[in-house]
This record gives structure tokens, C-alpha cells and sequence, in this order.
DNA sequence: CTGTCATCACTGCG
DNA sequence: TCGCAGTGATGACA
């Protein structure tokens, strides 16, 4: 648990803006319009999340190339998951590339297929170039996701699988069309539930303006969601019927087994007799 | 083994 | 056009 907490804490002197929000309570609706973030820009959500957002990561030459490259040569896939009971396609192409060796990861009661940084090599520009970016950041998973229109989204969720820790980093590269993101804290009663040791701000009575975000995710931009985001707030992409054109987007992760497993030995109570599970292979494989 | 929990989707309606 | 509420069977975990 303490290497969890310096984890999360490294980062954070440079914790710095809170946007202003304007609340109007007669006119403003509930989600807030998307607010132009400029160059790079911090977002504090509270109580150890972050959001930082580089609307000009790369060139919009280089990122139109990148986009014609994953478009044609990424092996896209729309697989049927299970969802309340229901067998459905999912609304969106997606894609997984992970290091050799490393555990993948399932939801919905899907299992991608695990390729590799070598089957496709501009992925490593693309990874290097987050990585410049961020310093100190290590990615060593992605999952690709191709929005193709307006009809394809991604509804409200939290990427909390236990295969991350909880406090992870999540880097997302966004090519071709703009699409918003909303942000949305969860109800104090699910984010409690997910780690009491560190419980989340007190929750006002009813949601507020202050408890959901929306920007828009620019061809070419960089959004960093760091600290307890996933822990404590869920985003999306909603539908849009006037986006008309194709979005694909990148969101790098960084899978530790040991962090996974501290986790777990925090979460179920065990004793010390459960750190022989810490695997020292693939220990943070480049 | 059994119970509990959460749920990356859809639809209809305001 | 958009957001909310209701849905309801399965797998993961304790």
C-alpha cells in the first residue's frame, strides 16, 4: 500500500489550475459546454485525480499520417460482449497491443487478442512520443478504439480493471474526428466500495455542475487521466449524430502485476504470506 | 460451493 | 438532438 501512495503523490506538486466553473443554477444544463483548454492545461478534479490536456500533441500533418496508417493497417475488430444479461456487437472498433509476457486483460466477457509493438512499429513512435511528453511515464499496454461516426460511442465506465492500479496513468491520443469526453464523479457509495482506505470528498446531496467535465478531444490531442481518476470518476464518449467522420483513439496503460497483487493483499486483508505471489518477472517491462 | 456485487450495452421517453 | 432511467444474466471474487 505504501508504494501505491508515493505512486500516486509524485506527481503532484505540479497540481496547479482549477478551471473556474460558472454555475448558474436556473439556466446552466448539467453537463457544462466543452471548454477550450488551450496549449496544456491541468484540470484538479479533487481529492487526487487530474486531468492534464495537450490539445496540440503533435502536428496535425503527423497525426493525419498516424491516422491513415491505424485506419488501414490496425486488424479492427467489433466483438459481440455481454452487457446486462444481453449479447451485443460493441458500438466501436477496437484493437489490443501489449508487451510479450504480460497479462491481458478481458471485459464484458471479451478477451482480445493480444498483438505486440512489433507487428505494428509506428505504435512505437506513437509511444515514445507520449512518453516525451509525460516524463517519468511507462507504458507498456494499449487499446485502440476507431469511432467510425457520429453512432459510435463508448458509454459511462472506468477503466479500474484489476489488472491496473488504482491511482494508474492513462495517456489518450486522439486522430481524425473531434469527439466530446465527458467526465462524471461516481455516487460515493461504488467509489467507497473500491478502496475504503482512502475514501473519496464528501458527496453533495444532489450532483452538481462541479461533479461532470466535457472537452473536446481535438485531432492530434493528448488527454492524461492521473491520480484516483479512474477510482473515483467515470467518462465517455457519447453519441454524436453530426459527427459524421471516423475518430480513432489510443489510450496507453501501464500494467503492473505487482501493484495488482499489493492490491489485492490490501483489499482481501491477507497476511504477508501473499506476497510470495509478486511475480519478478516482467517486473515494469519496457 | 454459494452468495454478493458490478455491469465499457440497449431502448423509450421527456 | 440529447440525457436519463430502467433493464437483468453473467462472471469475478470473497
Amino acid at each position: 500500500m505504501i508504494v501505491v501512495l508515493v505512486v500516486n503523490y509524485e506527481e503532484f506538486g505540479r497540481m496547479s489550475l482549477r478551471f473556474k466553473e460558472v454555475i448558474d443554477s436556473e439556466s446552466e444544463t448539467k453537463i457544462p459546454r466543452p471548454l477550450d483548454l488551450g496549449r496544456r492545461q491541468t484540470l484538479d478534479l479533487g481529492n487526487g485525480s487530474e486531468i492534464v490536456y495537450i490539445s496540440k500533441f503533435v502536428s496535425s500533418d503527423q497525426a493525419w499520417t498516424w491516422f491513415d496508417f491505424l485506419n488501414q493497417h490496425i486488424p479492427w475488430t467489433r466483438p459481440t460482449i455481454r452487457v446486462f444479461g444481453r449479447s451485443v456487437v460493441q458500438p466501436r472498433d477496437t484493437c489490443y497491443v501489449v508487451n510479450p509476457g504480460l497479462t491481458t486483460y478481458s471485459y464484458s466477457g471479451y478477451k482480445p487478442h493480444a498483438y505486440t509493438w512489433d507487428d505494428f512499429p509506428p505504435l512505437k513512435d506513437i509511444l515514445n512520443a507520449v512518453h516525451e511528453a509525460l516524463p517519468g511515464s511507462s507504458f507498456n499496454s494499449l487499446l485502440l478504439n476507431r469511432y467510425k461516426g457520429g453512432n459510435d460511442y463508448v458509454g459511462w465506465h472506468s477503466d479500474d480493471e484489476k489488472l491496473y492500479a488504482l491511482n494508474q496513468e492513462i495517456a489518450s491520443v486522439s486522430f481524425g474526428c473531434e469527439r466530446d469526453f465527458l467526465l462524471k464523479k461516481k455516487s460515493n457509495k461504488t467509489s467507497q466500495r473500491r478502496n475504503d482506505e482512502e475514501p473519496p470528498a464528501k458527496k453533495s446531496k444532489k450532483s452538481s455542475v462541479a461533479d461532470t467535465h466535457s472537452f473536446v478531444l481535438k485531432h492530434g490531442s493528448l488527454l492524461v487521466m492521473k491520480g484516483y481518476t479512474q477510482r473515483d470518476w467515470m467518462h465517455s464518449v457519447p453519441k454524436r449524430l453530426k459527427a459524421e467522420a471516423t475518430r480513432i483513439n489510443l489510450t496507453f496503460r501501464h500494467v503492473s502485476r505487482y501493484i495488482l497483487n499489493m492490491t489485492l493483499h490490501c483489499f482481501r486483508g491477507g497476511f504477508l504470506t501473499r506476497l510470495w505471489m509478486l511475480p519478478l518477472r516482467n517486473w515494469d517491462c519496457p
